[in-house]
DNA sequence: TTAATACCTAGAGGTAACTCCAGGTCAAGC
DNA sequence: GCTTGACCTGGAGTTACCTCTAGGTATTAA
C-alpha cells in the first residue's frame, strides 16, 4: 500500500508540516516520490514513523533517534549499539514509569483533598484530617506532608 | 528553616537560574527577601515548589500551573475548580501509563530483536522468527509487525 | 476546461522552558 | 579592610520542536 503525506498526516495524528519536517531531518528516509515530486509513503515507511514515535515517546531527542536510523543503515557492525540504545530507553521508561507513579499518588492525595473540601465548603476539613482519617489509598501519599 | 536560593536549588535538583525564572513566572509566589534583597525560602514555599514540579511532570505548561496558583490565592470560590484540575491532570497521568506501558512493551520487543541479532551476528535471525518461536512476554509486542 | 483541493519548496516565525551574561551587591572569614 | 564566593537584576541567547507563509505545481471531479 501506499499513501499520501495527507493520509499519513490522518493516520499518525502528526500534521503534515511536520511530516515534512521529519523528512528533512534525515527521520523518514525512505520515502518515495512519483516523477512530479509528490511523496509516496509504503507500509515500511510507515512502520519506521511508529518506530520514530515510539522513541520520541520515551523522550529520545530528534537527532538521537536520526542517529539510531544512521546506525541501520550501517549495517551489522552496529547491532551492539542499538541493542544498548534500546536498553538504555527501557531504562529510562521504567524510570519514567516509577516517577508518573509516584505523581499519580500525589495527585489522587489532591483529589481527596479537594472533594472533601468542596464538600465542607472549605480547605479546612482536609488540612485538617489526620493521615488515620483518610481513605485507605490516600494514606501514603500524605506522608510527604503536602498542603496546598 | 530558612534556605538560601543555592540551597533550594542543591535540594530541588533545579538550577538557581531555573527557580529564579520560577519566581519571575509568579510560581513561587511567597519567597520572602532580606532586607538585602537576598530570597529567604520557607519550608512552605518548599512544598509549594514540590506541587509546582508534580504538576509539571504531567506535562501541564507553566503558565497553567500559575492559573492554579492563582486559584489558591482565590480562596474557597475556586475549590470547584481546582478540585476538576486535578480530576483532569489524573486522567492525563492514567493516559500517559497506558501509553508508557505500550512504548515500554515495543522497547521490550526491539531488546529481545537486537539481542538475538548481536548473539547471531546478524539481524536475520530475529527477522525470521515466528511468533510462536518468541519468549512469553514479547510475543504480544510483536502483533504490531515493527520490523526495523 | 476550469475550479477546488492537495501537494511542493525554502525559509521565516513561534513557543516553552530554560540558560547565560554583564555588571553589580552582599556576607563571611582572614 | 580585603578577598572570595554567593547572591542580585534585566535582558539577551539557546534549544527543541514544530508551524506557518508565499508562491507555485499537480490531480481530480464536474
Amino acid at each position: 500500500m501506499e499513501y499520501t503525506i495527507g493520509e499519513v498526516a490522518e493516520r499518525s495524528n502528526l500534521s503534515i508540516h511536520t511530516l515534512r519536517y521529519y523528512e528533512k531531518e534525515g527521520l523518514l528516509p525512505f520515502v518515495k516520490r512519483t516523477a512530479s515530486g509528490i511523496r509516496k509513503f509504503d507500509d515500511a515507511d510507515m512502520e519506521g514513523l511508529k518506530m520514530v514515535e515510539c522513541l520520541k515517546r520515551t523522550g529520545m531527542p530528534l537527532k538521537d533517534i536520526k542517529q539510531f536510523l544512521d546506525w541501520c543503515q550501517a549495517g551489522d557492525e552496529t547491532l551492539e549499539q542499538r541493542r544498548n540504545l534500546f536498553y538504555e530507553r527501557r531504562a529510562v521508561v521504567l524510570e519514567q514509569m516509577a516517577e508518573l507513579q509516584k505523581t499519580l499518588d500525589t495527585i489522587n492525595y489532591k483529589c481527596w483533598y479537594y472533594e472533601t473540601a468542596v464538600r465542607e465548603g472549605s480547605e479546612e476539613a482536609p488540612k485538617n484530617t489526620l493521615p488515620s482519617e483518610m481513605p485507605e489509598g490516600i494514606r501514603a501519599s500524605c506522608e510527604c506532608s503536602i498542603h496546598d
